[in-house]
DNA sequence: GTAGGATGCTAAC
DNA sequence: TTAGCCTCCTACG
């Protein structure tokens, strides 16, 4: 699940539920318990999200002491970083840092809420609705200038470019890529480099453009990496809308191909990720896959070419 | 019932 | 490069 889209998808969806309201939150499992009750009652004033992480912004006029900074000063400053649309306001005194790694789970759900199990790390709940956040790798209640610290060391993120992908966001990832001789399947999961993008997308964007993982990022054409950034823009926006990773393209979907429906899991339609030994969409050829830095990896030796 | 894997990342060696 | 974190789900007996 939590690729970028996702998490964008959480920050709107949050906004919606909680957004410019008091929310109850509690901590049932108790790890974050000490800043529940800090946030306990507090107005929901913004969220954010860059790459795989999610802010949700708390806290308004009357301001505790001693636990944040005076916050609001608002944008990342960061040289190439767009405007972005999601975050809406500063938070008084704090946000909620979450990232949800590899098993995290954010679920929402409507009153009346059920008793929550020893392992939701956050709950918050108001208007009618709650959220339960479990296993998460980061729960944190930060400040304005952390979360600034956040920002600096992530990448551009394709979703938070205002208008389309000509707007020539992804440079400072191309400037790093271009002169890399890391292999593009590791740059393109690098979040310093580009911030995101998870194993399906990277699996799923280099197969369309025919490109094998194993080629140097110096290797790319300037071409090429346009083409890729323009489509992760376009890819990761429809991931957010529909809450899934779709990467076929219209004439390659099981009704144009009149071919039976990805059936394995919970996720959307797909042309090389999870589909090791099975024939290619396109060319017949099997789908390879192989570990890469504890991952794996999923091309098309047919269509993808060093 | 149990093992193992998963769309992530970090710290330590 | 590896172990470790944290939870849920599937496959296999």
């Amino acid at each position: 699940m939590p690729e970028g889209h996702t998490i964008h998808r959480l920050a709107e969806d949050h906004l919606a539920r909680f957004g410019g309201r008091p929310v109850r939150v509690s901590s049932p499992q108790g790890k974050f318990s000490d800043s529940a009750a800090l946030l306990d009652g507090q107005v929901m004033t913004g969220v954010d999200a860059h790459g795989k992480h999610l802010f949700l912004g708390f806290g308004g006029a009357d301001e505790p002491g001693g636990t944040g900074e005076p916050g609001g000063t608002g944008e990342p400053g960061d040289a190439g970083e767009p405007e972005h649309t999601g975050h809406t306001g500063a938070a008084g005194w704090g946000w909620v840092h979450v990232h949800l790694g590899l098993f995290g789970k954010l679920g929402f759900g409507t009153d009346p809420a059920p008793p929550p199990t020893d392992t939701v790390r956050l709950r918050l709940a108001g208007g009618g609705h709650y959220a339960d956040l479990r296993g998460p790798t980061t729960c944190a209640l930060i400040t304005a200038p952390e979360k600034q610290a956040v920002h600096d060391r992530l990448g551009p993120d394709p979703l938070r470019v205002r208008d389309g992908a000509g707007d020539g966001h992804g440079e400072k990832a191309w400037t790093r890529i271009s002169r890399s001789r890391t292999t593009v399947a590791a740059l393109l999961m690098d979040q310093k480099v580009i911030a995101g993008v998870g194993n399906v997308y990277r699996a799923e964007v280099l197969f369309r453009h025919g490109i094998d993982p194993y080629r140097a990022g110096k290797d790319l054409t300037r071409r090429e990496w346009d083409a890729i950034w323009a489509d992760l823009v376009a890819l990761m926006r429809e991931g957010v809308r529909h809450n899934r990773i779709d990467t076929v393209r219209p004439e390659h979907t099981p009704e144009a191909m009149g071919r039976p429906p990805r059936v394995d899991d919970h996720g959307g339609e797909v042309y090389v990720y999870r589909r090791a030994r099975m024939p290619c969409l396109l060319c017949g050829a099997e789908i390879r896959t192989a570990t890469l830095a504890a991952r794996n990896l999923f091309w098309c030796p047919g269509c993808q070419r060093r």
